[in-house]
RNA sequence: GGGUGCUUAGCUCAGCUGGUAGAGCGUCGCCUUUACACGGCGAAUGUCGGGGGUUCGAUCCCCUCAGCACCCACCA
C-alpha cells in the first residue's frame, strides 16, 4: 500500500472509529482466568457539550483501557450520562419561557414529558463527541441516571436507608434558593467576597432609659429578631443581661442574652439574633430557647409575621425600607463599608436564604466515618496523595445531607403522607399503604412527596447500580470483575459531590469501596494559565483542535451567548489576537498526545496549541518513518524465515534494546498514572532512536551489507516499528491502527485489529549493554564530526575525511555508518592524528580529526573557547577533590567517581592544549 | 480562621531514594541529503523565589520570609 507523503489524520479517524465499535471490541469481558480492569465514566450532564477538562480525563481514561485491554484483562470502561436535575430542569424551563410558555402552567407531568422529549434529542451530543475522540467505552452498556434499573435502584436505596433511620425528614435550617423555590445542600452554596455595609442600628432599652447599638450587614431581618447577644464576660453590657430592649419598627420586646458566641471585638459587641434566617443565631435561639420567627415567603419576600407596612417586599426592598424607617427614627449610628462572604446558589446565582423548612436528610456520620477508614486503610487511594488529606477533611466535618429538592426533574421521593403529615416510605404506594395500615393510619396515592432527589443522590450509587444491583444475583455474577473498579479518573470539584458519596454509598450496599485508587485529574487551563471562561474568550473547543475551524466561525461560536457586549468584544479581540487565522486541524491523535504529555500529577494543565503542533508532527513523523520501512520491507525479504542466514549488527542489538527500555518506561509511567512519562518515552524512542539514528545507520546497511545484514535490518526495521505501534497505540489510537494494518502482516503479525493485538512487554534479555556502548560511541564521533563540519562551515553536500585516534576499540566495525551519516567520504582509524592544521575534537570516545582547509586563526579561538570551558569544570572538579572533608567522608563509589572524571577532563584539557600548541 | 499546593532557561513544564541542571515551544546559524520542511544538522540561554540550617555535598531534607493559586469555614 502507498501512504501518503504526510499524515491526515481526518480519514483515518472517521474509518476506524466504527470498525472498532461494530466488530464488539468494546464490550467488557467476564472470563474468568483473566485479570480485571474498570473505569467508570464520570456521568456527563445531558445538558452538556464536549469540553476540554471532558477530553482530557477522557483521553486518559482511554489510555488505560486500551492499554489493560491489549494485555489481555477483561475491561469494563462504563460510559453514562446524568440527568443532571437543576441543570437541565432550567435549560428546559428557559426553553419554554422563549416560547412563551412557563412550567407551572404546563403542569407537572406535561413539563417532564417535555425534558424527556428534549433529553432524547440532545441528550446523546456528549457521547457522540466521545467517540471522536476514540473513545473505548462499552456503550452497550451505556447507563443515563434516570432510566428504569437505576431509578429502581435509588428507590431501593432511598427505602433502605429510611427503614435503617439513615434517611429522615425534619425541619431544619436549610439554604434556601428563592430564584429556583428548592433547598439546596452547604455544598451547592458559593460564598465570594462582596462589599457590603455594616450598619450600627440602636436598639432602645425597654425602659427607655438607654439603647443597645447592634451590627449587622442584613438590617431587613431584624424583623425576625427574637433577641440580642452579648458575650458573658463582656464588662460592657454584663449588667444588661436578662433585661429587655424594644425591637424597633416590630415594636416588640426582645432579651438580652448573653453567649459565648459573640465576638467582643466585632463591631459594637452585641449581636442581634434571628434564629429563622441565620445559622449562628439557629444554634443561639436553641441555647437560649428563643423563639423562631419566619420573616420570609418562599419567593424572599416579607411575610404576614412582619409589621404590616413591610409585608410582600422583596427581602433588598426591605431592606432599604427597614433602613429609611430606622433613619427616620433616628436609630442608624453608622453605616460602615463592610466586605463579607455572601453566599450564593451556585446555579442561579441568588442569594441563598437560610430558611426554615421541611426536607428530607441523609445522616452521615456514620456513612462518614466508614468512608474514612476506607481510604486510612488503603483500601482506596488517591493520586496525587494530598487530595486524601481534602476527602478527609470534609468528611471529618460531615453535615448531615438535604437530599430534598423543590424540583419536577429527578427522582420523586417514595413517600407518602398521612393526613396527619406522618410519612410512609416504600418502594411502591401498595408497600407504603401497607406500612401506613399497620400504624393504623392511611394514605392515598396522590398524597405522595412533590419534591425529588439531589441529582447526586442518584450518581452517588454508580459503582454499584451499573453492576446489576438490587438484582443479588447479577450483581454477585459482575461485582467479582468490576468492584471495586480499578481507578476513577476524576476532577477535584467533585471530591464532595460525588467521590467520597461514592465510596460511602458503595460500602454500605456492597459492603467495599468503591475504587482501588482515585486519580484527581488536573484542571485545563488555557496556554498561559488562566482559568478558560467563555467571556475571556479563551475557551478552546476539543473538537476544534480535532477538525480545525477558521476565524469567522470561531468568532461566532465563541460570542454567542455571552449577555454583555463588553464580554462579547473582549472575547472577539483576544480571538483574533490568538488565532488570527483561526485553529488549523490537528487530529484527535495530536490531541490526545497533547493531554498525555502534559499531564503531570499538578493540578493544572496548561494547555497549549503549540504542544498539540508539536504533536501533530510527532504523528506525521511516525507516519513517514512507517513510508520509509514500507519501501524498503514491502515486496523484499524481511529475514522473516529463520532459517536462512540473518547477520545482527550492533546497531540492530541496539535498537531492540532501546525498544525495551521504551517499553518499561511507558509501563512504569502508566502504573503510577505518569502519562508523561509514557507519553515522553514513546516520544524519544520513536523520534530520537529510532528515526534520528536507527533509520539513518539501516539506510547504510541496507546499501551496503551482504544479503544475511540486509534481511536482519529489514527485519528489525519492521519488527520493531510494529512493536512501536503497538506500545504508542493506547495514546495514539487512529494512527497507528492505520499503519499497524500494513506493517503487522510485513513483521509477521497477524489479527484484525491492534487493538486486540498483545501490548509489548519489555523484555530483560533483549536489553544488551554491549550494543548500547557501541553505539554511544558511534554517537560520539558523529557527533563530533557534525559539530566540526557545522562550526567549520562545511557545506552539508561536502564529503570530507575525519580522522579517529584513540578510539574505543568496537569503532572500526561502524566506520561505513558513520562515514554514511556524518556525510563524510573516508573515515580512518589511526594510532595517532595526524600533524596537519585541521580542527580536533576530544569525545570519551576517541579524538576525531576533520581533515578541512582552516581558518587558523578562527580554529584557536574556538580552540580557546573550548579550553576555558575544560578549565573551569577542572577548577570544579579539583576543588572538591582537594576538600578533605569530602575524600574521607563521601561515600567511596562517589570519590572515586569524582577522581575519574577529573583524569577524564585532565587529559581533554591536555589534548585541547596540545592542538592549540600545533597551529601556533 | 483552618487546610492544600506552587515558585527551575524567554514561555509551559520534567527532575527518581541529596552526588557535575533537562524537554517541548520559542530564538540564532547552515541545509530542497533519495521517509518526513508537520523535516535535517548545529548553537546560545539558568546565582533552580529570598534567607538560614542539616550534610563531605542541597533544585531535592528541615526552618523561615515573600509572592501566587486553590479548597473549607457560622464572625454578625
Amino acid at each position: 500500500m502507498e501512504l501518503a507523503k504526510s499524515f491526515d489524520p481526518h480519514g483515518i479517524e472517521s474509518r476506524w472509529y466504527p470498525f472498532w465499535e461494530s466488530r464488539g471490541y468494546f464490550k467488557a469481558g467476564f472470563d474468568e482466568s483473566r485479570p480485571s480492569f474498570s473505569i467508570q465514566l464520570p456521568p456527563p450532564n445531558v445538558t452538556g457539550t464536549l469540553h476540554m477538562g471532558h477530553a482530557y480525563q477522557q483521553t486518559l481514561m482511554d489510555i488505560l483501557a486500551r492499554y489493560h485491554r491489549m494485555q489481555g484483562y477483561n475491561v469494563l470502561w462504563q460510559p453514562g450520562t446524568d440527568h443532571a436535575g437543576i441543570a437541565t430542569q432550567m435549560v428546559v424551563e428557559r426553553q419554554l419561557e422563549a416560547q412563551g410558555e412557563n412550567r407551572r402552567a404546563l403542569g407537572r407531568e406535561e413539563f417532564v414529558k417535555r425534558v424527556w422529549a428534549w433529553k432524547e434529542e440532545s441528550g446523546s451530543t456528549i457521547t457522540r463527541q466521545m467517540r471522536r475522540l476514540g473513545a473505548s467505552c462499552d456503550w452497550s452498556r451505556e447507563y443515563f441516571t434516570m432510566d428504569a434499573p437505576r431509578s429502581r435502584a435509588v428507590t431501593e436505596v432511598f427505602v433502605r436507608l429510611f427503614e435503617a433511620g439513615l434517611i429522615y425528614r425534619g425541619k431544619r435550617l436549610i439554604h434556601w434558593d428563592p430564584v429556583l423555590q428548592t433547598a439546596v445542600s452547604d455544598l451547592e452554596v458559593e460564598s465570594r467576597e462582596e462589599n457590603g455595609t455594616l450598619w450600627h442600628l440602636r436598639y432602645p432599652l425597654e425602659d427607655g432609659s438607654s439603647h443597645l447599638v447592634v451590627a449587622t450587614t442584613r438590617p431587613e431581618t431584624m424583623l425576625g429578631d427574637t433577641a440580642v447577644a452579648v458575650h458573658p464576660d463582656d464588662d460592657r453590657y454584663r449588667h444588661l443581661v436578662g433585661r429587655k430592649v424594644r425591637l424597633p419598627l416590630a415594636d416588640r420586646l426582645i432579651p438580652i442574652v448573653a453567649d459565648e458566641y459573640v465576638d467582643r471585638e466585632f463591631g459594637t459587641g452585641v449581636v442581634k439574633i434571628t434564629p429563622a434566617h441565620d445559622f449562628n443565631d439557629y444554634q443561639v435561639g436553641m441555647r437560649h430557647g428563643l423563639p423562631l420567627v419566619n420573616i420570609f415567603t418562599l419567593e424572599a419576600r416579607v411575610n404576614d409575621n412582619a409589621p404590616q407596612p413591610y409585608r410582600g417586599l422583596d427581602r433588598f426592598v426591605a431592606r432599604k425600607r427597614v433602613l429609611a424607617d430606622l433613619e427616620s427614627a433616628g436609630l442608624v449610628d453608622a453605616a460602615r463599608p463592610h466586605k463579607l462572604m455572601q453566599p450564593r446558589s451556585e446555579r442561579s446565582d441568588a442569594v441563598v436564604e437560610p430558611m426554615l423548612s421541611d426536607q428530607w436528610f441523609m445522616r452521615m456520620d456514620g456513612m462518614a466515618r466508614a468512608g474514612l477508614e476506607a481510604v486510612a486503610r488503603g483500601d482506596t487511594r488517591f493520586v496525587p496523595e494530598e487530595w486524601g488529606k481534602v476527602y478527609a477533611q470534609w468528611l471529618e466535618n460531615i453535615q448531615d445531607w438535604c437530599v430534598s429538592r423543590q424540583l419536577w426533574w429527578g427522582h420523586q421521593i417514595p413517600a407518602w403522607y398521612a393526613a396527619d403529615g406522618t410519612p410512609f416510605v416504600g418502594r411502591t404506594f401498595e408497600e407504603a399503604a401497607a406500612k401506613a395500615q399497620a400504624a393504623g393510619k392511611s394514605i392515598e396515592s396522590e398524597g405522595r412527596d412533590p419534591d425529588v432527589l439531589d441529582t447526586w443522590f442518584s450518581s452517588a450509587l454508580v459503582p454499584f447500580t451499573t453492576l446489576g444491583w438490587p438484582d443479588e444475583a447479577e450483581f454477585e455474577r459482575e461485582r467479582r470483575f468490576y468492584l471495586p473498579s480499578t481507578v476513577l479518573i476524576t476532577g477535584n470539584d467533585i471530591i464532595f459531590f460525588w467521590v467520597a458519596r461514592m465510596i460511602m454509598t458503595s460500602l454500605q450496599f456492597a459492603g467495599e469501596t468503591a475504587f482501588a485508587d482515585v486519580y484527581i485529574n488536573a484542571i485545563v487551563r488555557d496556554a498561559e494559565g488562566n482559568k478558560m471562561s467563555k467571556s475571556k474568550g479563551n475557551t478552546i473547543d476539543p473538537l476544534d483542535v480535532i477538525d480545525g475551524i477558521d476565524l469567522p466561525a470561531l468568532l461566532e461560536k465563541s460570542t454567542v451567548g455571552l449577555m454583555l457586549a463588553s464580554h462579547k468584544e473582549s472575547a472577539a479581540k483576544r480571538i483574533k489576537r490568538d488565532y488570527p487565522g483561526g485553529i488549523p486541524s490537528y487530529g484527535a491523535d495530536a490531541l490526545r498526545f497533547t493531554f498525555a504529555a502534559l499531564s503531570t500529577l499538578g493540578r493544572t494543565l496548561n494547555f497549549d496549541l503549540k504542544r498539540a503542533e508539536g504533536y501533530r508532527s510527532f504523528c506525521n513523523k511516525l507516519w513517514n518513518a512507517t513510508r520509509f520501512v514500507l519501501m524498503n520491507t514491502e515486496g523484499k525479504d524481511t529475514g522473516l524465515d529463520e532459517s536462512l542466514p540473518l547477520e545482527f549488527s550492533a546497531a540492530d542489538r541496539w535498537i531492540a534494546s532501546r525498544l525495551q527500555r521504551a517499553e518499561r518506561s511507558v509501563a512504569e509511567g502508566l502504573a503510577e498514572y505518569r502519562f508523561d512519562v509514557a507519553a515522553r518515552a514513546v516520544y524519544e524512542f520513536v523520534w530520537d532512536e529510532y528515526c534520528d539514528w536507527y533509520v539513518e545507520i539501516a539506510k547504510v546497511q541496507i546499501a551496503g551489507g551482504n544479503d544475511a545484514a540486509q534481511r536482519a535490518t529489514r527485519r528489525t526495521l519492521i519488527r520493531v516499528l510494529e512493536a512501536t505501534l503497538r506500545l504508542a497505540h493506547p495514546i495514539i489510537p487512529f494512527i497507528t491502527e492505520e499503519l499497524w494494518q500494513t506493517v503487522a502482516p510485513l513483521a509477521g503479525k497477524s489479527g484484525d485489529s491492534i487493538m486486540m493485538a498483545p501490548y509489548p512487554k519489555a523484555e530483560e534479555k533483549k536489553i544488551d549493554a554491549d550494543a548500547e556502548r557501541e553505539i554511544a560511541a558511534l554517537k560520539d564521533i558523529v557527533n563530533a564530526a557534525r559539530n566540526l563540519r557545522s562550526t567549520m562551515g562545511v557545506a552539508p553536500a561536502a564529503r570530507v575525511p575525519l580522522y579517529v585516534a584513540d578510539y574505543v576499540d568496537t569503532l572500526p566495525a561502524h566506520k561505513d555508518a558513520i562515514a554514511g551519516i556524518a556525510r563524510l567520504s573516508e573515515v580512518h582509524f589511526v594510532p595517532a592524528l595526524p600533524s596537519v592544521d585541521a580542527p580536533v575534537s576530544i569525545t570519551p570516545s576517541g579524538k576525531v580529526l576533520l581533515k578541512v582547509e582552516i581558518d587558523r586563526d578562527a580554529e584557536k579561538a574556538r580552540l580557546a573557547r573550548e579550553i576555558e570551558r575544560v578549565e573551569s569544570d577542572l577548577a570544579r572538579q579539583r576543588a572538591k577533590l582537594g576538600t578533605s572533608t569530602f575524600v574521607e567522608r563521601a561515600p567511596p563509589a562517589v570519590v572515586e567517581q569524582a577522581r575519574k572524571l577529573l583524569a577524564d577532563t585532565e587529559a581533554k584539557h591536555a589534548d585541547l592544549r596540545s592542538q592549540f600548541g600545533k597551529l601556533s
